[in-house]
DNA sequence: TATTATTGTGTACATCATACACAATGAGGC
DNA sequence: GCCTCATTGTGTATGATGTACACAATAATA
């Protein structure tokens, strides 16, 4: 096999061609992980996707597993190498395996990259995904597209591309289990700066339930919780009067995402 | 292969070895299904179990997905071949895929057939098993062991052997997602007879919550739902004062499966 | 007929969800 | 310096819900 692709560096077309030639010694064929990334930003909630070369269409992050690797560890891994997204709390949700997720654009690919049909078959059937997601900080991480990529961005999760096999699906089913956590987990340390004001928490939660919530009684909800501890700081520079400033009580945090909140939103 | 068993019909035999000489070409080696089924009866939650043959040891149902199946086709066949059940509804809950479920078991029952671990090597690496559990009416199923087991019975949830494989932790997991389930879905359709008294019906979430309520307080919970209407008749034969009856009003049940509940339990 | 365990029923209290209005603030424009 | 204006901070009233709790009715049994 040989790859007909000019301007890349030749061990890195070596890399790919033993993945395309003997990836299956290395993987477990018709199984695969893929990650649905949810950021935060400007009020807006994100998705992190991927744009395949020479497909000019986008998906998630996603990978086969490895056979020497547990599926929880082959997340991790799929995702650094894909997206450069190192150290993030990932959450299985949901196993993909209807017989409809032939990726049959994978072969459209292979066929851009002269990879034949018989070479790469061990990735060309019906494969069974495992759905991890995880909520990041959109301002503390540096996505960086990987080799079959071209582009690696934020997308509104409202307004985002139509994504290639049933990653569509899969973005949907990740936020509703999303939404549903939010009624017994708290949210927001390792998604907000250490200190933020009510009103900025608020807007994350409103992302990610999708509707507007009521300021005070939002305000109420979250000190009953008691995660939360206002500071003497205000937020200044605003155009307005100026918001406290507040901090997780991280012990409390802890505990409550140990215990689950006796009720959420 | 030779399986060196006596005993058994030898169309039966035949099967038996097509499947570990060739089973690789119809199932996705390393993937799996186990089914968690659960059972209610005489107050007590249960836990449908097989053991095996040779083994002497008990486990979930389960077996391997084939190809040419979607993984929750593939669940329904493996609960019928494995147990008789028929025509259940069966939810998905995790994929399992830690590296420490080598089912090293499974060798030694190789080694009892008289299967080498070459010819059956597709089955005994590390697992990916996604898991299963069902709600099923105990007096309407006749559960029968298949060929691997020789015996399928009911265990109580509380009270059952040490499993084979990583099942125990399968049915935890398994028994807490019901419990969180029973939070925004109602229950009881096709658990209990067509009639049934408001004792009954509570007994059946004790058994699942594993927890004593308040008697009056849950019928007010009951009623408050919608999904129940009281007939005129009585159970009579008990030695007590005779409880009304009750009847699931089906289609404000569906729609409450559909919907969700506002709140539960 | 007395016993006994079980069933049916209603009320009081605390908690929670929800709706809602007005005063304080801080920047920017005049 | 003053006005404007969007934003933040705060409390209360009402209805719904969760929870705790006691006593009368009943049906078989002895």
């Amino acid at each position: 096999m040989i790859l007909m692709l000019t301007g890349y560096p030749m061990d890195k077309m070596q890399e790919v061609e033993a993945f395309f030639r003997t990836g299956h010694l290395q993987y477990i064929p018709h199984l695969s992980v893929d990650c649905v990334i949810f950021g935060f930003h400007e009020g807006e909630l994100k998705v992190l996707l991927l744009k395949w070369k020479h497909l000019e269409r986008w998906s998630l992050p996603g990978g086969p597993i490895r056979r020497d690797q547990s599926v929880d560890e082959t997340a991790h891994v799929v995702l650094k190498d894909r997206t450069g997204l190192d150290d993030i709390f990932l959450q299985q949700f949901y196993a993909f395996g209807s017989m409809d997720r032939k990726e049959s654009v994978l072969l459209e690919l292979f066929d851009r990259l002269n990879v034949s049909n018989h070479e790469a078959n061990w990735l060309s059937e019906r494969t069974v995904s495992i759905g991890y997601y995880a909520l990041v900080d959109f301002s503390k991480v540096n996505p960086v597209p990987d080799f079959f990529s071209e582009a690696c961005s934020w997308w509104d999760v409202c307004d985002r591309p139509s994504l290639l096999f049933d990653h569509d699906a899969m973005v949907e089913r990740a936020l509703q289990t999303l939404q549903q956590q939010l009624y017994y987990q708290p949210i927001g340390l390792n998604l907000l700066p250490d200190k933020f004001t009510m009103p900025e928490l608020q807007q994350l939660y409103e992302a990610v339930l999708g509707r507007k919530l009521d300021r005070r009684n939002f305000q109420k909800k979250i000190q009953k919780m008691g995660i939360v501890e206002r500071l003497k700081e205000r937020r200044t520079g605003g155009a307005h009067r100026s918001p406290y400033l507040y901090r997780f009580d991280v012990p409390r945090y802890e505990q409550a995402l140990a215990e689950g909140l006796a009720y959420g939103f």
